[in-house]
DNA sequence: AGAATTATGTACCGACCACTATATATAATG
DNA sequence: CATTATATATAGTGGTCGGTACATAATTCT
């Protein structure tokens, strides 16, 4: 067992918890987007005052880089679709139906937190996000280039498109059936790139 | 010939070209998004004042509306693609081909105007763009049902959602080639779509 | 105990936001 | 001419933005 004990550090210590208030802020920045929400609510949901929240976390977009690596860490199990020995042509439409399913699930939180930050008018929100989105991409294109090393680049893009793509709908409030239709369409795709006419 | 003529109305006639006005907030927007560009900036881009904007356009979000309406009628070329009697199997993949081209040409204004806008965090802006956004995907969807009246929503929804993927690979700086492989990519199961094996 | 360190609450900063009140300028109308 | 209608420039509205100065409270170290 590792000493995870908490060492009491010199001074006063923090009167609430940082990882709850990180949870506050994902849902926030996950209902509202980065632009929606305002360091002043981002504190009153926490329950503290603006000065602790940027003792705590920095600025507001520090903050929100580790939300950003909250939600990434969360994401596990569709990492573990992609385990290396695994074939894409099944683990990708996988990956997408997942991906349907769970962008459409609560209204609330509709869509992919690092793809629409990805898409946000602010650069500094826009290039963290996008920092995340590229370690994403690169996971996507490793585990392809396994099995098809010169196509897993194009596929990597084409998966990422097409969840990009189906993120936008759920926050247009889509179905998770009609994302799912477009998840399960786009495996076509992927299929005849993976597995050529077999002569 | 329909009588276009001007007839001088009763005031003051406006000092500024109405027309040229909107392109220029067709720049602006297209840059830097809905809420990344303020009121202040548009006017001052136009070379007027706030109060002759708001004269002349409303409000901020009737202003972007206008826009918005302007984009629309100038991807008519887009439009054409889809005529009635055209195959969609050949046409669609087209439309991703040159949606591809346009959004990555020019990296002063990436990406899909329409397609960005419906993600904005500003419920107004949001629900305008969307409303353009399902005027496209509905002539997408009447285009396909000439053919394929059973399938023709699944498949505009996947068009639709391409392209949103590649609006914001554009907009994350990504080459128009690498844009042209995922619409290429993406062509793949369109054809698979529309074109089952023929036995 | 006293010093050092960190967190907290109050109250506030200047900058920008969309938007407008007001007065004046320029036109057609009577 | 006077009236009416529209556009203009100046200057500002209240509100929200991200971020902070300051004094105080709570804890550890010496």
């Amino acid at each position: 067992m590792v000493d995870t004990e908490k060492i009491r550090k010199r001074g006063r210590p923090r009167a609430f918890d940082r990882e709850a208030a990180l949870a506050t802020a994902s849902t926030l920045f996950h209902a509202h987007g980065y632009e929606g929400v305002g360091v002043a609510a981002l504190a009153d949901a926490m329950g503290i005052n603006p000065p602790s929240l940027y003792a705590a976390f920095g600025c507001k977009a520090a903050l929100y880089d580790e939300v950003l690596s909250r939600y990434d860490a969360a994401a596990a199990p569709l990492h573990a679709l992609m385990q290396p020995g695994a074939d894409p042509a099944v683990a990708l439409p996988q990956l997408l139906r997942e991906a349907a399913h769970i962008y459409a699930a609560d209204p609330q939180m509709a869509g992919c937190l690092v793809l629409e930050g990805a898409r946000s008018a602010d650069p500094d929100a826009a290039c963290r996000a996008r920092t995340w989105l590229d370690l994403g991409r690169g996971r996507i294109r490793d585990f392809i280039a396994c099995t098809h090393p010169q196509k897993a680049d194009v596929v990597a893009d084409y998966v990422a498109a097409v969840m990009s793509g189906m993120s936008a709908d759920a926050r247009a409030g889509h179905p998770p059936e009609r994302l799912a239709a477009v998840a399960d369409m786009a495996a076509l795709a992927i299929r005849a790139m993976l597995e050529p006419t077999p002569a």
